[in-house]
DNA sequence: GCCAATGCGTCAACATTGCTGCCATAATCG
DNA sequence: CGATTATGGCAGCAATGTTGACGCATTGGC
C-alpha cells in the first residue's frame, strides 16, 4: 500500500514557488532599470537622480521633505542629488507661500523633457506587459506588490500624485 | 447636447495606469530590500553581496561565468564582491572537473547560514503578500514580472536553480 | 517678544558598488 | 601551435548611500 514515489511536498513547493517570486523581482527590476541607466549615464547622471526627476515631475511643487518621505533616504544624500539636477536646470525651486522654509520642486522644460525620455522606454515596457498578460493579471500584480510594500507606507504610496 | 463634463479621458487613465505600475515597483522594491540591507550594513557587507550569497545558495556548484550572466555587473566588480566573501568564509571555490579553469561556487555552512537569515524576512514578506493576494493574484503577478524581464533572459530567469 | 522646533542646506569623511582599462595565468579548442 | 575562454589582480573614477556637526531662516507656542 505505498507508493513507491515520494508524495509532491507542500513545504518545498512553498520554499520553491516564494524563491521564484523573489528572483522574478530581482530581474525584473534588473532590466526595467537598465534602459534609463544608459541614458542616465551619458548626461554624468545615475539613477539617484531619475528617481528626483520622476517624483518631481509627478508631485510639481512637492517639498523636499515629501521627496525625502517617498526615497527614504537621508537630506544629506538628497540634497547632493537635487543641488546637481538645480545645477544642470533640470528643477526649479520657488519659496513656499505657506511655509517660506519650503522649497518647492518643479521640473524646469529641460527637466520634464529628460522625464519624458527616461520614462518612457519604461512605460513602454511595462505597457507591454500588461497587454501581454491581460487585465486580471495586471489586478494581481498590483495587489502582490502593494502587499509587499511596508504598511504603514501603503496609504502614501497608492496616492501616487497625490492629489488626496 | 454637449455633455458638460469631460469624457474620462482613456489615455490619461493609461498613462496613470502605467505610472502607478512603475511606482509600486519602486515602493516595493524599496522595503523589499531594507531589510536585508540593515542586517547587512552591520556586517560590512552591501547588497551585491547579498545577491551573491543568493545565488550561490541557490546553484550550488555555479561557475563564475554564470554569476555574472545573472547579475549583469562586470567581472571586475564582481571580483571584489566575490573576493570579500570567500575571504569571510562565506563562500567556497572547488576547481572545475570537467573545465579545469572554472571556479565552482558553493556556500560554507556560514555562507548558508547567512543566506538563510539574510533571505528569510524577504520570504516572508512575499509569502504574506501572497497569503492576502489570493492564487489568481499571485499568477498575474508572475505573468507580468515575467513579461518585464527582457525577453531574451525570460527562459534563464524562469530556469530558476537551473536544474534543467 | 523670546525661544525651541522645523525645513533646508552644507562641509567632511567614509564605504559600497558600479564602471573602464590593462595585464597575467591557465586551460581548452581547433 | 595559436586563438579563445575562464578567471584573477590592480589602478582609478563616479555615483550613492551613510553618520555627524553646524548654520540660517522661519514658524509657532507660551
Amino acid at each position: 500500500m505505498n507508493d513507491p514515489r515520494p508524495v509532491a511536498n507542500p513545504l518545498f513547493l512553498r520554499e520553491e514557488e516564494l524563491r521564484q517570486g523573489i528572483e522574478l523581482l530581482f530581474y525584473a527590476y534588473r532590466d526595467f532599470t537598465a534602459e534609463p541607466d544608459k541614458i542616465l549615464a551619458e548626461l554624468g547622471l545615475g539613477r539617484a537622480h531619475h528617481r528626483v526627476i520622476y517624483f518631481v515631475g509627478r508631485n510639481p511643487g512637492m517639498p523636499v521633505s515629501a521627496l525625502l518621505d517617498i526615497l527614504k533616504i537621508t537630506k544629506q544624500s538628497l540634497s547632493r542629488v537635487l543641488g546637481k539636477l538645480i545645477r544642470a536646470g533640470f528643477i526649479q525651486q520657488k519659496a513656499g507661500t505657506r511655509d517660506a522654509r519650503q522649497r518647492l520642486l518643479e521640473l524646469t522644460p529641460k527637466g520634464a523633457a529628460l522625464e519624458r525620455r527616461l520614462t518612457e522606454g519604461q512605460r513602454r515596457r511595462v505597457a507591454t506587459a500588461y497587454r501581454g498578460a491581460g487585465a486580471d493579471a495586471v489586478d494581481g500584480f498590483r495587489k502582490v506588490l502593494t502587499g509587499l510594500i511596508d504598511e504603514n507606507e501603503r496609504l502614501k504610496a497608492l496616492a501616487g500624485g497625490s492629489r488626496g
